[in-house]
DNA sequence: ATATAAGCGAGACGGTACGTCAAGTCTTATC
DNA sequence: GATAAGACTTGACGTACCGTCTCGCTTATAT
């Protein structure tokens, strides 16, 4: 069966060996700091453009809406080199006590839920994936799951270490962890602190039920 | 002393007792049917005013925003004497198993979360919940704590029968139970299903680690 | 038979009766500002809607175009009862000596021509006729058949009064006055000045071949 | 005297000896082909551009304006040796007739007037001429003169053979001929034919006035 | 014969204006 | 006095072109 030979004489999709680097950082700038100082719902692309020094077109040329835009500028905003801010540690901590280790996670990622550069656009993006199923995915797809990998892989040493249960499925099991203070931060269902996330901890290993 | 006089030449609160319960009515109508149908982004103030047959001022007479009409509106749904759609029982089961009930709970929550009617209204809802901190704390207030209380009077019973440790603070128990079902459903991080809930249940009263 | 009951939900027509006379004064005042100031390649509906102090859908509610807009303009400004620019005097002399009336019409022709005021907006208008025929017939019916039409007048007088040959078409005739001094001022063929449109008035009625 | 050693380096005059004639012919075809098929509005540099297969600074090197394209591309038409379309005859009959001469003229004219591949491309520029006086000049020099020129000296011919008085100014007299049907055809005001035409040059030979 | 520099195609860029949509305010007539 | 209707100003949307600017590629002398 032949290949088809793709008849679009459609929209022809941008070059992008020739985009320029200079603009595509003057927008992820322009884009979180807006988002900081306005608000999310407030930032527009003109304002984007403008803050940026740069035509609208250049970003309808390379982003399909405020959201990607603001959801590549995050990301990128994770792998800058400067490491201002890490998203999450790419390593979780091993030192054979887990409860231990995931509290110690935990802490961070609350230090990060509090850190004001952070939150503006998390919060803006993850408003975003409720209502929209497709960036939803892909924020978690890009955003969460390499962290989850991390406690599932930590879960996994703790199992083989006899320290949880091998009948647990840890997919689940790091929902404990984490889907509580997510909720808590996602819906202001309550106050965020250390001492709640270690509560988790303890909690979520010894179980609800006495023994 | 005297009766103020209520000297304000300014916006003057519309009087509540001459309001049309009609529009009222249509308006709540419109808005969760448009939502429904087009998605909440999609969802004007004018298209509200439109489908309900009313003029845009009657809207914003009466309400602040687009999310505080579909608020209310859908405050009003769960009110409904028809019992279409109830967001949560208005009595926890207690059969004296706390597993077999709480499984039985998050099954109906399951359901509910699944349904059509419900989770363009609510999703649109938690989404500017999670950017507007009052109108979240709000929604919390109004939508989610009655039936969070319920939880926590439901845990407080199983603590007195023995079945769940004293110690424990049955405000950050029950997250075991919803918090995880609600990060799924707000983040497309996983599917949603009886077995689910049920494997929340079990894990979160038996531990992690082994006993 | 039925009269149709205009099943149209579509656009529905604004009513006019609620129609802003401040808007629409500020719009034709703008529009002709502008034309002058700057030329009508550059004068934009944004620029008018910005000058008149009004939002742009009030321009595009009204009117369906910038020519559109500026037609309007300059037939008002022709109305206005100020007499500040008469675009053509309301009635043909009639001395009785038709060389000299017709001159006389000439060379006020003349002058208003070399209106500034009179002429951006109308060179304009024509260009946009020349390209346009809808809006080129309407131009004629509105701002030219009105004054063309007192030349054919004045001629049929001539003719009864035996100083034009009867079987002679006016509303051919006519154009021996007015079109060379039209397409000098059109297409930039040559100067124009009294002494030309005498010349063509005597050259017309003598006409060219020796007697 | 040292030649200049042109120490411009600015802009630099591009070489026109390595200029690609080929590009030159696409872009002229392309051009007049848009001018007809979608009118000399929505004809856009890209346009023409992306039809001739080239790159738009090519068109920016050597032309100035859109209206500028399109001026060499009309006049490249005239000049073509296929002899498709000629805009006046290159030289003016002389039968000793100066009324069949010149109604015989005319009446190519009219026949011009109505080839549609003149006609758009040729409204177009007028209208530019029209509000653009350079350009007005340029067109008339280029395009409209040499056949003026033509008309000035059969009626110089005319003059001494006794057909038209010696005291008439032929650059004068040739405007009843020209201007009227000129007038008719850039702005709509009447139909035109040969009847028309004719008409015209009987009236303008022998005057209005009765003799 | 080969360097080298111009014209060229392509198209990304910073901009301006387009014509549309909706927000929130204001006015009018109706009930 | 609340309402339905809808005109108003404002401002953002996403698109189309503008005129400028690189980028490789070709091509045609000038070494």
């Amino acid at each position: 069966m032949a290949v088809q030979k793709s008849a679009q004489p459609a929209k022809s999709v941008p070059d992008s060996t020739r985009r320029s680097e200079k603009s595509r950082r003057a927008i992820y700038d322009a884009a979180l700091a807006l988002v900081v100082e306005v608000g999310y719902p407030k930032t527009t692309i003109e304002g984007i453009a403008a803050r940026a020094g740069v035509g609208k077109q250049t970003i309808y040329r390379w982003w399909s809406s405020k959201a990607d835009v603001l959801m590549e500028a995050f990301l990128d905003l994770g792998e800058r080199p400067l490491g201002e801010v890490k998203p999450e540690p790419y390593a979780f901590p091993d030192t054979g006590d887990v409860a231990a280790d995931v509290k110690d996670v935990l802490r961070a990622t609350v230090d990060q839920l509090r850190d004001p550069r952070f939150e503006a656009p998390s919060r803006a993006l993850a408003a975003e994936g409720v209502v929209n199923e497709q960036l939803g995915r892909e924020l978690v797809a890009k955003l969460m799951q390499p962290s989850l990998d991390l406690y599932i892989g930590r879960l996994r040493a703790a199992q083989e270490a006899g320290q949880v249960r091998p009948d647990v499925d840890p997919r689940i099991a790091l929902e404990f962890f984490v889907s509580p203070l997510a909720q808590r931060w996602l819906q202001h269902t309550g106050p965020i602190s250390y001492e709640y996330t270690d509560t988790l901890v303890d909690y979520a290993l010894q179980g609800l039920a006495p023994r």
